[in-house]
DNA sequence: CCGATTACCTGCACGC
DNA sequence: TGCGTGCAGGTAATCG
């Protein structure tokens, strides 16, 4: 579900809630997600205070004072949702939800924050997302840390880093984007909806964005405004809901009202009144208008 | 290097 | 109501 948008909303709603706040119990009702979770995993939450929350292209990065960061990545379909528990977060008498509506409930937190007792809960049905815990020192060498590129909020991302980036590829536009060993945090969406924006063909070469001596044409500048763009404004928007996205509050993003082309095959192109289409790339569905992106 | 395919897993919309 | 099919916001491995 979520792209940088939607982990970025999550994020700060969680840093309302937790900044400062002290774990207590922590509950996994299996042994992992996507991979195992790390050795001792609740013991090494327990007791700990949550310095701070941030993010790392759609990852969530939870500093601990013991030192590790708790990383968490929520694959296609997990949420994180924050729940008022009272005095009995601490107490450790939670009780696990078993209504239907929650058995994906993977882990379940209580903390004390700055406003009382509270239950940070993880629910995932796909179970494509994972957690692990990682000195904070090490964090920069965490394989799934490690090899991601460039944050496109960042002032360092412009048409010219991008271009760069992009030289030499012969790739398409849209696979370049989704390959987040070179822009972290654009998925399907934004990917769509950036391409739209830049009025550039999701087709188009991405080594084509630089010059054969290396410079950033229009078209680089153009694209990365448009990624600036459209991801700020969807932050903006509180995320995308599109299935079940929530924020941390339970409130749904509003974004996808604003989507100009994706999902949205067969409507007509906001811009030039032609049929948005769906094609196939890398084994993912893009939405774009062939008649004005070029 | 690159693209397509498959896999991971569950839920949901849709057609019949 | 039930069943089969295809598709879904992500990432990774494998195969030509």
């Amino acid at each position: 579900m979520p792209e940088l948008p939607e982990v970025e909303t999550v994020r700060r709603g969680l840093a309302d809630a937790l900044t400062g706040a002290r774990i207590g119990q922590v509950r996994t009702n299996r042994r992992g997600l996507r991979y195992p979770f790390p050795a001792r995993f609740a013991s090494r939450l327990k007791g700990r205070r949550i310095d701070s929350i941030g993010r790392r292209a759609k990852y969530l990065l939870f500093f601990l004072d013991s030192g590790e960061v708790l990383l968490a990545h929520l694959g296609m379909s997990g949420s994180f949702r924050v729940v008022r528990g009272g005095s009995e977060a601490m107490a450790g008498r939670f009780r696990f939800p078993r209504s239907k509506a929650q058995t994906h409930d993977h882990v379940v937190i209580a903390a004390e924050g700055a406003k009382g007792g509270l239950f940070v809960i993880y629910n995932d049905p796909r179970r494509f997302g994972f957690m692990d815990l990682v000195a904070a020192g090490e964090l920069e060498r965490h394989p799934r840390i490690a090899g991601l590129g460039i944050e496109p909020l960042s002032d360092a991302f412009d048409g010219t880093a991008l271009a760069r980036l992009f030289a030499g590829r012969s790739t398409p536009l849209k696979s370049a984007l989704l390959d987040q060993r070179l822009v972290a945090g654009i998925g399907n969406i934004y990917a769509c909806e950036a391409l739209w924006q830049a009025r550039l063909a999701p087709q188009r070469n991405a080594g084509g964005l630089a010059t054969a001596s290396g410079k950033a044409t229009t078209a680089a500048h153009r694209l990365a405004r448009e990624i600036r763009d459209v991801l700020a404004r969807a932050i903006a928007a509180g995320g995308s809901t599109l299935h079940d996205f929530r924020q941390a509050d339970g409130e749904p993003g509003n974004f996808q009202s604003d989507f100009s082309v994706y999902g949205r095959e067969g409507d007509p192109c906001p811009r030039c009144g032609g049929a948005i289409r769906r094609v196939a790339q890398s084994g993912r569905s893009t939405f774009h208008c062939p008649t004005c992106q070029r």
